[in-house]
DNA sequence: CCAATGCTTCGACGAGCATCGAAGCATTCT
DNA sequence: AGAATGCTTCGATGCTCGTCGAAGCATTGG
């Protein structure tokens, strides 16, 4: 037997396919009921049930109870990194699920990633951030600047609220679309509400995808330049 | 059905423990023949062989024949960079496997994480090359800066080789004992190469723990210094 | 208090798969 | 050529685990 982490018991809890798809689905950000993810994947309530308790059990999944409900969400932001890091991988070796629906093209421009946005508006945001000197990285992981703060103030994000929770401020999020980072943290999460408050975006009923109305793009665009 | 990159199929080709075992070893960044990797799994060799053809099919492993000898290793750093981060996932949920031996604080301190250096002098390196602004974060990935530049030429590294390969310079990859990132990419791989020919480490004898010498340690404490 | 809803537990079935013995194929060594 | 080494394929075995029907428990609503 050897020592360190044992990468293959969380392995194997992903390694089935109703359970990977609880768990796409709960990268939205949103917890979900047993009875939701039992139809996202596909399985019947006791058999979602069965599942949900491995989950929980190994650490993967949080649940709270409201009245009947019982709600599951990602224990935190960084399962989401890991699921999307496979994403990634999944798409470089050819592993993708065939069916390139009409959701796909609208997964690929926008969509949400735990509690940030990714996808190529996710990266373009973090893309700006940087040429715009609002954000740079001192030991790899990203710090924001005295002006990244004035503009988050400005753009209505309250700061220290974010700073007083345990979580890293900035980090980054490997896209598996695009294979470049995207702007993941307190403060991607932050930002992403505040696009969600100004109306700038809708988001779809039950899929991660994040639609731009089209006076919302023209906002964004101007908001994060990339020059 | 859903779209999107199928991760239950490469997380269930980890989630087996005969596998997890075979890919973490390959993490020293060695290619290992069939017989190695069955004696590091703890199986017999035609188990192993059956384990080492779904691994190949499913794009994780890649062969070289060499004799009567077939070898075996990753087919990328970002496999090895995925299963890092599991890694650093199971540490958190607490998924250690016991019998913290002997090589569990060296592991800790340095170690291969595919053709890199990580753990504790991982970890220090990248700071200091950030620190001594050597490294800077311009899109959330890291580059060179001109002084880099001079300092790699002056260490002993090939830069314009490296430039040649297809493969991205600098990396970050998020270290599982320390949670911080380290250094990867070519030129994290370069560094590692150096160091080893410099003398200042050895490599422990199966295993990914690096030991540098006492003159090693003093010799990278100057070359790398934290402030 | 009874009915309805949401979910879990129990039990049984069945499929998939990890495992290894034995035989087969390829390569190298003498 | 013959023997030895390294690995794969075949076949059989056994076990784990995903699956769902039925029953049970908790909560809410009338």
């Amino acid at each position: 037997m050897k020592t360190g982490p044992d990468i293959a018991l969380i392995a194997a809890l992903v390694g089935d396919p109703a359970r990977a798809n609880m768990l796409t689905a709960l990268m939205g950000g949103k917890a979900l009921s047993a009875g939701e993810l039992a139809a996202e994947a596909g399985v019947s309530l006791q058999t979602a049930s069965s599942h949900l308790a491995k989950l929980e059990s190994g650490g993967l999944l949080a649940v709270e109870k409201q009245g009947r409900h019982r709600y599951f969400r990602l224990t935190g932001p960084d399962i989401a990194v890991m699921l999307e890091s496979m994403m990634g991988l999944a798409a470089r070796v050819g592993h993708v699920r065939t069916r390139p629906g009409p959701k796909d093209p609208a997964l690929r421009q926008a969509r949400v990633c735990y509690d940030h946005l990714a996808g190529d508006t996710g990266v373009r945001l973090l893309d700006s951030l940087l040429r715009r000197r609002l954000l740079r990285s001192t030991t790899g992981t990203l710090a924001l600047t005295k002006g990244g703060e004035e503009f988050a103030a400005a753009f209505g994000i309250d700061l220290p609220a974010l700073e007083r929770s345990r979580r890293p401020l900035c980090r980054t999020c490997l896209d598996w679309s695009v294979r470049r980072p995207h702007l993941a943290g307190a403060m991607g999460a932050a930002l992403l509400d505040r696009v969600a408050e100004l109306g700038w975006v809708r988001r779809e009923r039950n899929s991660r995808a994040v639609l731009f109305t089209a006076a919302g793009l023209r906002h964004f665009e101007r908001q994060f330049p990339l020059k």
